[in-house]
DNA sequence: AGCCAGGCCCAAC
DNA sequence: GTTGGGCATGGC
């Protein structure tokens, strides 16, 4: 069934789904986009304020979508307030508006994020879509395509690298292998609770986990548990702030506390703001 | 062909 | 505690 909701506001899908936290949404030809998240199949498509969504019902639109596009959250606030920190984050929320922060699940963003190190993004999509396919449970069909969730831990940590070959994840294939059995081995109770956890103690669990350091976890600390204002450092930040601040780019701690300084509690949000544009005009 | 990609691990200082 | 080499794979 198809659900429809009005007077959406500060809500851009192209560039929410486009900015690099999540790799499973796809464009259709007529400018929707369709796509898979805790385990359900939608179609969505936004013309003026007016939200249209696919293959859902009134339920799960409060349940699931409503979090997982974090439309309860006044982001022209937001984004008025980063504005007003400094010229630079003000051109780069000009170019990138309407970006949400998806609030994803865990588990998924977890072994999205391991695959994202020292990758590309259309190979990360690749090996994301090709892990589904071949272990996701079955979560429906949309248009004559069927589409599989991202495989649980339970499942991953069952598996050999043999098994993994042919998803083609290089040496990231042994990372989630051990991510998987630490995760599964107290029933990802742990992983659950971290938003409840303090911001330094759900990072100190993530970086417990195999082939997870400071970047990836930040990452997944940002996109999955709600901690907005985690700050992830990759080269294209790096850049950013070299550019734009002038601090060298191996100088990490500066660009960590300026983050603090400057966005303060949404340095996550300024991150991916940055990160979207820095990448959409590279030099 | 060689460099790069949303970095991390581990050994050597 | 910090630094640097090595790392699978494929796009450009």
């Amino acid at each position: 069934m198809k659900i429809v909701r009005e007077k959406i506001t500060d809500l851009d899908l192209e560039h929410t789904f486009d900015c690099g936290q999540c790799f499973r949404w796809n464009r259709e030809a007529d400018g929707s986009y369709t796509g898979v998240a805790f385990g359900r199949v939608i179609n969505i498509v936004l013309k003026e304020d007016k939200l249209t969504i696919d293959h859902t019902t009134d339920e799960e639109f409060d349940q699931i979508w409503i979090p997982y596009f974090d439309l309860t959250r006044d982001y022209g606030k937001i984004m008025g307030e980063l504005a007003a920190a400094d010229e630079t984050m003000k051109e780069a929320i000009v170019y990138g508006r309407g970006l949400r922060i998806l609030q994803q699940d865990k588990w998924e963003t977890l072994i999205s994020f391991i695959i994202s190190q020292n990758n590309n993004i259309l190979r990360i999509k690749k090996c994301i879509e090709t892990l589904c396919e071949n272990f996701g449970a079955y979560a429906g069909e949309y248009h004559g395509k069927k589409y599989y969730a991202m495989p649980s831990f339970d499942v991953l940590a069952n598996l050999t690298l043999e098994d993994l070959a042919s998803c083609k994840l290089g040496y990231r294939a042994n990372y989630i292998l051990e991510t998987a059995k630490l995760v599964a081995a107290d029933g990802g109770r742990t992983l659950e609770s971290t938003g409840a956890m303090t911001t330094e103690d759900a990072l100190a669990y993530l970086l417990s986990l195999s082939g997870v350091g400071p970047k990836v976890a930040n990452c997944i600390l940002l996109f999955s548990m709600g901690k907005d204002e985690s700050f992830p450092i990759d080269v294209w930040i790096k850049r950013v702030m070299n550019r734009f601040y002038q601090i060298e780019e191996k100088d990490m701690k500066k660009m960590q506390d300026f983050a603090v300084e400057t966005f303060g509690v949404y340095g996550g949000i300024a991150q991916q703001y940055l990160f979207y544009y820095i990448r959409s005009n590279p030099c």
